[in-house]
DNA sequence: GATGAATGAGGATTCATTCAT
DNA sequence: AATGAATGAATCCTCATTCAT
């Protein structure tokens, strides 16, 4: 039996899990090991043993959180229909961001940190290229169809997709308080998903049909 | 003489700002009193007279920066035609954000904090209402001029311009990381901002004419 | 009232008191701030407050023990007779390190550390000068007298003296064990100081008298 | 095959080697386990399996490091003439002293402790008798030539000699300070030599010839 | 209003030591 | 003999907050 490792790999689990629950509820300054080991159900020293750092402990929290989405994006299916695609992309996007809020919170604090955190991290292990992939076969099917306008450059597609949902999601309290939008309600929800759905229809697809 | 009222006036704006710079760069939990009062240039027991505990010390700064966005806001001219009245909205949005990213970065604590400590401050200390005044005239002038679609929701049209703004610049250490497109690069920055006026005017304008 | 000062001057003498204690029974690692603070009966926070650095308090205490030592010497007067008055200089220091043996592990420790700490107090401070002007004073008088050798370095002089009364208690348990001569006992300490004036006597005086 | 034996006895070689480096580098508190256990190239468990205790760990670095200098002591061979052998006694002993200043520091350590570890070594250990012998057989050869005085005490010698030597060294970063006299330049230990050889010849040989 | 002194609680990190394999 | 995992107790230092002047 690979026992040692065995042993290794859920420890180092249990303190990954914690750790991402402490620091989404009280960011990079105001979570504490003392609180990610009791959670973990291990000792102190034993969090140091595996991750040296709180800092580096929440790099790989951070690097854990982009791998889950990233795996979650490679492993969808889109509608033939490349407008119905882009529906589901949007749609795809906004929900991940509403059911997984630690994944913003958690590159929230990282853009507060200046991302110095992830600068540390390769590009491969942020498994990035997949997803330009993706919205250039989406746009390339679109164009073929005679549905989307031809050019379109697929980061600016992405990133006018997720500053949408992104905002919709990670700046959910504020707005809330400010203008009385609360995302977190499930019919506004799908109230704004249908205007984030409008919004990209009308800027990818030609107007002349 | 006002003397007394002027220096306490004096010694307030000077512990804001102080405060301000610090929970900026370290974030609500990693701000110290200490250091807010050395560069406030003031003993640390008089921040604690003049603002009680470190949470409303930060409420404090945080109105201050909406109530400077806001005052903004309402100065502002647009032009008579409603399209380069809604470009410029897009130039204004985008380039406050860029060129105050201590507003993005205190929202973004706010947010992380699930906007406790927004929710103790009254909607008209925010001034919120001024702007969907802007954005419902903005639209009325546009639908009257034939331009603009009928029926758009004042709050939904600035959600998706303050969103697309928003998270390029908020987002832009990460975005810069993964998909290396770095909005703090003057080109850049001209770049995106002819995106999301491309997506606000296509999702704003009437697409027969 | 000067009262803020005496106040900090008061706690300031209990602090360095009772680090001096510690340092001397646990040396520089084993020495902890909390004993220092319980024993100086004030808080760990204010020992910083204070000292900064648990280094910076070891240095302060160095420096202590240094003026206490040169202010004594200082004082000394010496019998006008030079030989009975390099007899009382060897009394003088032989006495002065047993009955402080808290100066001599003080030095050792600075000296395991390679003077690290010392090196950053000024000489003044340590009222070198003083000390090398009494031995020169004593010489002069006693190659006057036509007693003592002419051309002797003061500094080689002092350093043989200093070795002599050092060594005898600074290696005094190990000297116990090994030799099984402790200076501790009285009657072993003057036999010792015997030794010493004898070895010193017939370094400094000339022999064809 | 001793191979088993071999490679512990080399082992525990390893770890004293290590473990002298460290003690010496940051006193017995400061070391660590750790420290140690990696320089030696081995687990920290074993290192607590080949010697139980920090504290044992560091008494057996004492004993090699006393039993290095007395196995060197026996074997070294004086000149037949009684001053040289005098001469050569103080060179060798400052120059020991100089070569090796683990040793010292070492035994420094043991005496800011209070000779505690080095109780609990037997004298034949030490190999303290063969000491005092060489300086017997010295003395006697000395007073027989009709050179050195009679009813010296061996011990009472060799503690001067040692005194001298000794602080020289281990005093020599706060004297180097204070006094500007620093031993560790070749030229100031060769005339800090010459005052010890002058001393001891000056204590020891008759003054009428 | 303004200051320096003082506190108590906590927080990151380390370390001697033991356990399981 | 040798290793990697795990622990509990410190230890240094910091910080929000209060007190006395």
């Amino acid at each position: 039996m690979a026992s040692y490792e065995e042993r290794t790999g859920r420890t180092r689990e249990a303190i990954l899990a914690a750790a991402e629950a402490e620091f989404v509820a009280n960011g990079l300054a105001g979570a504490t090991m003392e609180n990610i080991a009791k959670a973990a159900g291990v000792n102190k020293a034993l969090v140091y043993r595996h991750f040296e750092r709180k800092e580096l402990l929440f790099r790989q929290v951070l690097v854990q959180a982009y791998r889950r989405l990233r795996n979650l994006e490679a492993e969808f299916r889109f509608p033939d229909d490349p407008v119905a695609a882009l529906d589901e992309m949007c749609g795809f996007t906004l929900r991940y961001y509403l059911n997984n809020p630690d994944f913003l919170t958690l590159v929230g604090i990282e853009n507060l940190h200046r991302g110095e955190n992830l600068k540390a991290v390769s590009r491969e292990e942020l498994g990035v290229a997949t997803l330009i992939e993706i919205v250039t076969n989406l746009l390339d099917r679109g164009v073929k169809a005679g549905l989307f306008r031809a050019g379109l450059d697929p980061v600016d597609v992405w990133h006018s997709l997720s500053s949408l949902c992104w905002f919709s999601v990670a700046g959910a309290y504020t707005v809330a308080i400010t203008f009385g939008r609360d995302i977190h309600k499930p019919e506004e929800a799908e109230a704004r998903l249908a205007v984030i759905r409008d919004v990209m229809r009308r800027y990818v697809m030609r107007a002349d049909i």
